[in-house]
DNA sequence: GGAATCCTTGAAGTCACTTGAAGGTCAAGC
DNA sequence: GCTTGACCTTCAAGTGACTTCAAGGATTCC
């Protein structure tokens, strides 16, 4: 893997995007989608135009990444990157950000434990026996409209996590 | 609100969008858009071309405003209201359609706990003591340092459920 | 020198919606 | 009769965080 010439000496850029996807975990694909939103910038370029990512740039995709499995919004990433950026700290700001994320997951995950005691309730009717019914299906009929009695509140799904 | 004459005698349409929309919980959009996604067609228009909809088409909604609360994808709820439409019932079908999203929800919850468990450390980091230095972004750079080895396996974030 | 692999760009597709534009319909109030 | 406002219609585009595709240039390996 021949290194660029003008990045021999005092080398900021050292990988292609391949192997910087590789070392970060981060597709190449969804690499340019980063650098399209803003989040980093490769640290050079080769002569064809090939982008060059230094180790700083690798890490800062792995923060990236790392940040995406616990499930922030880009936005929130961005946020907790800018502050990275332009000392002097503000520490407020990462609790901040933390303490809205962690409040999102914690709602998220009391509707995933009611929604799983449904389900295994719903699975625990079907009992294979019956061939002409299925309490499954019964059951979610039922459900849906005893359900229509706590009308109206519509609750449009928009981001789960 | 005055009945279509058409179908004042033997009504199997009797409401405009808007008000099944209120019926069901379900926004009128929404509903054109799960029209156009073949999951429910009114029962019949109005001479204007208004849409009606009947009792069990505001059911149907209802029906799917519950599996959409339980995360299933629009393709589970087709499935499901498959069964309904051609008997005999396939039971198996029910069953290993619900199967596979308890797996699904499952996994995911477990995900979260990790997660929740996760930002919650994070949290405790901050003790808003040091004004120069935040633990937060401290661990959070560390444990993406600390992730590299367990490269690669890109894991790509698609639907989160 | 030919094939496989890598890189480039830009555009479009995914999912489950929501929002917006531009206009038709209809009852109530002045 | 005319305006106001609440409905309804259609089609198009926007959302987030990507992935996939198409068409082509560069590099690498045998």
């Amino acid at each position: 893997m021949p290194l660029p010439i003008t990045q021999l000496e005092h080398d900021p850029a050292r990988w292609r995007i391949g192997e910087a996807a590789r070392r970060s975990g981060v597709s190449s694909a969804n690499m340019r989608y980063y650098e399209k939103e803003r989040l980093l910038s490769p640290g050079g370029r080769e002569e064809n135009s090939y982008r060059l990512y230094s180790e700083a740039d690798v890490h800062r995709l792995r923060f990236i990444r790392l940040c995406r499995a616990m499930d922030m919004s880009l936005d929130e990433v961005r946020t907790l990157l800018a502050l990275d950026a332009q000392p002097p700290l503000d520490v407020h700001t990462a609790c901040h950000t933390l303490d809205g994320h962690l409040a999102h997951v914690r709602t998220r995950l009391q509707e995933l434990q009611v929604l799983e005691r449904d389900l295994r309730a719903l699975r625990g009717r079907c009992d294979g026996a019956d061939d002409a019914h299925c309490h499954i299906l019964d059951a979610l009929h039922a459900q849906a409209d005893a359900q229509a009695e706590g009308l109206p509140a519509s609750t449009p799904h928009k981001r789960h996590v």
